[in-house]
DNA sequence: GTTAGCATGTAAGGAGTTACATGATTTC
DNA sequence: GAAATCATGTAACTCCTTACATGCTAAC
């Protein structure tokens, strides 16, 4: 993971589609791309003022009276074929760094429950994303109905579905794992 | 992700076991570890200096006559006092960046098949990956019948059984939803 | 002899996070 | 009047990757 700037084709990405602010672009990126790759303002900004450089967006300040200023940005014919250019090229493998599973790698140095603990709190988180997931295929499924423009947004959520199932799974089979090594330590009394 | 820096504990969680040279590190962390979290020379030789400053490792060279030389490294009390308070802490929520999925999320600019070329390379690169880790489980079943020490590398081995499938579950999927808006696409000669 | 693997490191740079700073507006 | 949200940005810092540099040994 390095050498392209993820951060620009997200922001090409989304301006594809609208114009949009700095501000915006965080909210739409949080709302559909947060659960693959997240970004923060402190790479918006800053990559925003880099792309009007290079002509490959440009900023005008929103017209709308009420409200605090807005800079707008639209993508140029420059920023859409540089999109396109690495819409083509093979992705680089994905990036993943699980500490719970680090944390529990080295976990015959604490108690079998801080263990146990951790992957109930995992549970519990993800079973949260997952009902989000869930809700957010519901509302696709009911839109694509109309037209397949989302086909790809649903495609992505899909994913999503997936790896909460399979988090899930995982944690009742480990919890059971270790559950069972603790009854084995103490004799029935 | 910030603040701690993991590579730090890895190299003590790995130390805590047995005396390792960096280059050692890095093998036994390639085998066991890089599925969830990889770390490379440039990340281990500086953690292991600093840590020898901070007196949570010592150095020895190694006297073995044959090879080049070898620094050994030894955990000490104040190493495994620091690991074992990390492992007591609430880990920070897992990291994931997948540019497959941005690719595939704007994929509308760019032709079905292309998504779907991209798609298969997924497939196959996991396939492997799960053949690798199905191996290792197979491995670590044989020699859990003796002791249970295996038990935490096994299920981290799970957690990969369990991701692999579902990358694969989830790429037919969407292959078969790609594959029907193409047939949609065209009219039957 | 030459390639592959063992072994240790440094330097440069890019990516990403966090904290800080500022101020307007809207809602309760 | 206070709190939440809208909105833009900078600075410092850490993490991580990549490329480079070096040299020995074992195998083919």
């Amino acid at each position: 993971m390095a050498k392209e700037n993820t951060t620009v084709y997200i922001i090409l990405g989304l301006l594809n589609h609208e114009d949009l602010s700095g501000y915006d672009i965080k909210k739409r990126a949080d709302y559909m791309i947060a659960s693959f790759w997240e970004i923060g303002y402190g790479q918006i900004y800053p990559t925003l003022a880099k792309l009007e450089q290079e002509g490959l967006v440009t900023k005008r300040v929103s017209e709308e009276s009420k409200g605090p200023e807005r800079n707008l940005y639209s993508i140029t014919e420059a920023g859409r074929g540089e999109l396109t250019r690495w819409l083509k090229v093979p992705e680089q493998k994905e990036y993943t760094k699980y500490e719970i599973l680090l944390k529990l790698f080295f976990g015959s140095l604490v108690p079998v429950e801080e263990s146990a603990k951790r992957i109930d709190a995992f549970k519990t988180r993800h079973t949260e994303n997952l009902k989000m997931i869930e809700m957010f295929k519901g509302n696709l499924q009911r839109v694509m109905g109309e037209d397949q423009d989302h086909l790809f947004f649903y495609i992505t959520v899909l994913f999503g579905e997936r790896i909460y199932n399979a988090y899930l799974e995982w944690a009742d089979e480990a919890l059971k794992l270790l559950q069972e090594t603790q009854d084995e330590g103490q004799e029935p009394s």
